[in-house]
DNA sequence: TTAATATATGAGCAATTATTCATATGTTGA
DNA sequence: TCAACATATGAATAATTGCTCATATATTAA
C-alpha cells in the first residue's frame, strides 16, 4: 500500500472518499464472491444446468457429466453447503435438485449477457 | 470414470440420457463459468461495486480498496479482458467504468438472493 | 450376516490464482 | 531533456482448488 497524499489530479478526492464510504464491507464482498465462485467452474455449471432440467441422483449425474462418482460427490457437497442444491434420500439413492430459483435466474441473465455480445 | 451399466434403480435411464442430450456443451459451460469466475473474488466484487457507484481512476481505486496499485491494475486488466469494465484515458490518468449493465443486474439479483436467506 | 450397490469423505497432487516486487511505458510540466 | 506522476506488466510466490485414489458409511437383498 503506497502513499496517496497527492491524489491524482483527474478526480476530486471527495469522490474517492464518498465511494469508499459507500463501498461494500469486506464480509459482504466475500459473501457475494463466494456465491459467484460456486458458479465459476464448468463442472458445477453443468451440474446446476442438469438439475435445472431434472432432479437427478448422483449416479445419473456421473453419466450425464461423464465424470467419476467421487468428483461429482465432492462438487455436490460444495453446492449443498452453499444451499445451491438440496438432496432427497430414497432408499440407497440420493436425489439432488436446485434449492432456490434465484440461481436459475442468475443463469438466464448470464446467458443473455453472453449471447448479447 | 467407472462402469455405469446397471443404472441405479431410482431413476429411469431415459431421463439421464435426455438430460445428457440437452446439457450445455463444454464451451458454453466454460464461457458461463469464466464470467462467474470473474465475479468470484472479493477484490473484483469491490471494484465492480465501486465502479457501479462512480467512474474512477486507478489511483482512486487503490485508495478506495486500500490495495497496492499493481494488484488493482492486474485485476482491472482481468476485468477488461472480459469486457466487464472499460477505460477512458485523459492525460496521465485512466478512468475505469462498467462496460455493461448486465453485470449490475447480476449484482442486484445476487444480493437479493443472499438477503433472502 | 454377507455381498452388492449408492453415496460420502479424507489425503494427496497438479493446476490455477491473487498478490507483491521490480521495472517498463506513457504523459506532463519545468 | 529530465524529473515526477500514473498506469501497466512480467516473474515469483503463497494460497486455493478440482480431481483421483482409497476407503468409509449406509441401505437393501439374499
Amino acid at each position: 500500500m503506497e502513499k496517496c497524499d497527492p491524489v491524482c489530479e483527474g478526480t476530486s478526492p471527495e469522490i474517492a472518499d464518498q465511494v469508499k464510504a459507500e463501498l461494500l464491507e469486506d464480509r459482504s464482498a466475500v459473501s457475494i464472491a463466494d456465491l459467484f465462485k460456486a458458479l465459476g467452474d464448468p463442472t458445477r455449471i453443468k451440474i446446476i444446468h442438469a438439475l435445472s432440467l431434472h432432479e437427478l441422483c448422483v449416479h445419473d449425474l456421473t453419466i450425464v457429466l461423464g465424470m467419476g462418482q467421487s468428483a461429482v460427490s465432492h462438487q455436490l457437497r460444495y453446492l449443498r453447503n452453499l444451499r445451491i442444491v438440496k438432496r432427497r434420500k430414497e432408499g440407497k439413492t440420493v436425489y439432488y435438485s436446485l434449492d432456490d430459483n434465484h440461481i436459475e435466474q442468475l443463469f438466464v441473465l448470464t446467458r443473455q449477457h453472453l449471447e448479447h455480445d
